[in-house]
DNA sequence: CATGAATGAGTCTTCATTCAT
DNA sequence: CATGAATGAAGACTCATTCAT
């Protein structure tokens, strides 16, 4: 019995952390970090003034936790790609499904893509420095792959550093039509397009 | 004498507006939009704080005006691209010239390029919705040139909205990159570089 | 049965007042009234927020009983001199007892010690008014006492109003002044002290 | 003309500032530090929120302000007594003028009496470390003097330490009577009684 | 024109108190 | 009885904007 409706107590207390976090992910992708109030928060998400605070720290620990979680599921996305392994897919099918499995977890979630988009000036909450790290972590992955490619002939000589950005840009750009279009385009067919930009360029 | 001394006045009052944008614009590109306050743009103008309202007539007015005199000088620079003059130089000539141009303008200016990577979040002022309508200007220029590409068969077939989403996020990143080194890199080897991605792909 | 049950429930009752009152005076005299939280007491007394109002209907309901309490045994030991009756000890003698008792209580308790010494400045508690009142009830103690010396001529002739708050600062200071040495020094040391000050001066 | 204008607005600051002080103090006074709210203040001295903060930092800004202007007053009216000096008034009549003086200064302004009587329970201002030195100060001159009495002959032996926190004690019982008759006695007779009781006790 | 003192709406955060379980 | 999640009034402080000089 007790420890039943102790784990009632804690469900209950999970599911108003995660209307908490919804509420102010929505409010942080819909006016930033700074623009976002407390208020507008609580608002959204029902919630008297005192009860937000029940669950996070501040202001900065909302917005750390939404991006610490969001930066969690993409790592376990994100896996170096297996060229050596005979076994394994082909490179080519390797990446795609990672980044099909990366674009699907950013566009479902609407707010969530927004902000991981235009966060990075946000200097208070410490998370953006976490963030930049991430994106740090994921240029080196991308220019890790580039080395790669190189050394076995797949890739162009290029300069590493700025092809991983402009790949990289790239992606936040398609990330933003497909939002703009919200919907009206399936995950698969982006990826294929910029896969295509990407490795062939624009040319005939 | 009315007339000259109303021109000096006249003078003098473009020389202190020019003065406060330019506070304003290092003050915006340091903090943010929300980040930035009145109190830091007069400190920096050396100005007191009733004449900052003498210029503008409040945070988001400057904020547009920096933004929409960016745009003004962006779309100096920026025509299309002759395909059917036979006397004008080669389409990637042509290109290529205009890219380093913008680019070269944008960098040229840190302050600037930061606002203009960052001022997709900042609700409040106006200039936002004149930025997204002049960033979706220039999008149509790619699309319009992407589908002349693919008419005169220079183009390979494809999304031109995709597409050109992923060349203009390629530009982005690609600017962001050349500040992140900070002139440890010249525009024109960005461009190169960024072309041959653009145009080529990565793959050999 | 029901009483015997009745009665059990009635001193743990008692117990769990007291646990939380002892915790309420050392968090009260750490932090001062506005400075002490529930959160501090509750944690203190090792019980649950709902559990303090279960005991006590608000802080200065507390703030209150710590007082009172210690007023009421602080009357205990204050008792009138008997100057007419011959078998009694000689007054200087009862005065010394009884002065001995009242520091004696008041310095084993450091934290009751401290909350009397600031409870003067707590203007939401109740308590605050009777605690002057108890003050006046006690200097009308020594104004009876200074008066009577005065009458059989042992005392010199005086303002008994100016000399009794002299006297009772006395009192407060020489307590702050055991509290700030904790302990290096005897009770009875101090009183000797004090009383060859406070009969004889300074001079000598 | 520029001067002249510029003096008026110091004046006005300065009379801004002396006001927001005045209203501070009473409202310190009557509520305590943590009582005391920016809005009872603000309230008191007339003015909006906004103005507090421009004349002051923080509201423990405001306290140590007015802490810091009375430790100041005080010094100025403490001076070491000369007992060598052949030229010099008596010991006892340079006390008495002294003990006049700084009564005269406290209890002339209720509300900083009220403050500096019930100050150094207020953990977060700076100034009450600064409060906690001054007393000590005050108390090592106390000290001082009876070390110098004893060396002279003019004081019994006694522990300076007991002796000079009764001796202190007594002036503030002293001046808590002062304040609760309100001006129904003179600073005069005060100082005449409490000297008499210090130096001669109560004792005929 | 320029100034800067004054304003007050709004921000984040704390904490005494209540009440359903 | 005990619990602790929820509440919201209230607190300190900021800052864009106005206006008398």
């Amino acid at each position: 019995m007790v420890s039943t409706s102790q784990d009632a107590g804690d469900r209950a207390k999970q599911e108003r952390r995660r209307q908490i976090l919804a509420a102010a992910k929505a409010v942080f992708a819909d006016a930033g970090y700074h623009g976002a109030s407390i208020n507008a928060i609580i608002e959204r998400a029902q919630i008297a003034r005192g009860t937000f605070y029940l669950y996070f720290e501040s202001k900065a620990a909302v917005f750390d936790s939404i991006l610490d979680q969001a930066m969690a599921d993409l790592r376990a996305r994100i896996k170096r790609i297996e060229v050596e392994d005979k076994a394994a897919p082909a490179p080519q099918v390797q990446l795609r499904a990672q980044i099909v499995a990366i674009l699907e977890y950013i566009v479902h979630d609407r707010a969530l893509a927004t902000l991981l988009l235009s966060a990075g000036h946000t200097p208070e909450a410490e998370a953006s420095e976490r963030l930049d790290a991430f994106f740090t972590e994921v240029r080196n992955l991308v220019k890790r792959a580039l080395e790669t490619g190189m050394e076995i002939g797949l890739t162009r000589r290029c300069n590493v550093d700025l092809a991983s950005a402009a790949l990289l840009g790239m992606i936040r750009g398609v990330i933003e039509e497909v939002l703009r279009q919200d919907g009206a385009i399936t995950v698969d067919d982006v990826v294929s397009e910029m896969l295509m930009v990407a490795l062939r360029g624009v040319l005939k």
